[in-house]
DNA sequence: TTTTAATTTGCACGACTTGCAAATTAAGTT
DNA sequence: AACTTAATTTGCAAGTCGTGCAAATTAAAA
C-alpha cells in the first residue's frame, strides 16, 4: 500500500552513476529514510542521524535531503507549520495533518486528477498539492 | 465574482464593537487590503503602507494582519514558498500558484467538498486545502 | 483635561535554512 | 599502495520570516 523509497543500495547505485560518492553520511541517511513514514523534519532526521554516526552535521543532513529531492528520490511537504518535512513516498498522493500536533500522514484520495480551475487559462498546471486539516485521534 | 473583505469603515466598526481603537495605521491597513487581490505578504502590506504613512513598523503590520485574520477577516495562505501571505477573499476558495515568480491567483474548482481521504477515520477533518502548482503566462 | 488601557515601535531573539571556505575524504590513476 | 583531485563534510556566519518584550505613545472614555 505505501510505496517505499528505493533501498539503499539502489540509491548508492544512482548516486554513483551521477558521479557523486558513497559515504558514511549518506548511506546512513538512505537507511533512516529508507521506507520512513514519520515524515521527518531535517532536525528529526539530523537527531537519527547522529545517534548512528555522532558528529554529523546538520547541514550535511539538509544537504543531502535537497539532493535526494533534486533527484526525485524524496518529497518536500510543507504544510505551512514550521519546518519542511521529508516525505520518502513519492508517489502520487495527498496528506492529513493535525493541526495541533503537526502529524502528517499519507492518505490516498480519489477524484484528485479530476479538480480542474477555472479561470486561469493562462495557466499551466504541473501538479495539484491536497491537504487535510484536521485533528489527529491523540489530540482529541 | 471576486468577493472582497469588509469595507474599512464596516472593519472599524468591528474593532469598535471589540473594545479596539481605530489608529491611523489601522485605518490605512484596513484601506490597503480592501479589495487586494495581490495576495500580498506582511512585507509588501508593509512596503505599500510605509509610502502612505512613512515610520509605521513592519511590527505593526504583522500584528494588525494576526488580528484580522484570529477575527476571521482575512486568511492566512501558505503555499510553501518563502512569507505566508494574505487573503482577504475568506469565501471558501483555491489558489493557484506560479512556481517561478509565486504569483497566487484565487480560483474556484468544483468538487473539493466532495473529496473524502480513506485510511483516517481516526482524524477529523476540519478542512481542505487545494493548490494548483504551475506557471503563470508572464514566466512562461 | 485627565486617566487608563490599548497600541505602536524598535530591537532582540527564535526557528529554520543556506552560503561559504577550510578541512577531509572517496575513488580513480599511476 | 601512494598519489591526485574533485566531491563532501563541517562549523559558523548570515539570511529570511516572524514573534516576544518593554518602553513610549495615543485613542477614547470619564
Amino acid at each position: 500500500m505505501i510505496l517505499v523509497m528505493r533501498t539503499p543500495t539502489e540509491l548508492a547505485s544512482v548516486f554513483r552513476e551521477q558521479g557523486r560518492k558513497i559515504t558514511p553520511q549518506r548511506k546512513l541517511l538512505f537507511q533512516l529514510l529508507h521506507a520512513n513514514e514519520t515524515h521527518p523534519t531535517a532536525e528529526s532526521v539530523y537527531a537519527m542521524a547522529d545517534a548512528k554516526l555522532p558528529g554529523i552535521s546538520l547541514r550535511t543532513v539538509y544537504q543531502t535531503l535537497n539532493e535526494l529531492a533534486e533527484m526525485g528520490e524524496v518529497q518536500f511537504i510543507n504544510v505551512g507549520n514550521g519546518a519542511i518535512r521529508f516525505d520518502p513516498n513519492v508517489e502520487d498522493h495527498q496528506h492529513v495533518v493535525c493541526d495541533e500536533c503537526g502529524e502528517v500522514r499519507d492518505v490516498h484520495v480519489k477524484g484528485v486528477a479530476k479538480l480542474k480551475p477555472t479561470g486561469v487559462e493562462e495557466f499551466t498546471i504541473t501538479d495539484v498539492g491536497v491537504v487535510f486539516h484536521g485533528t489527529c485521534k491523540k489530540c482529541k
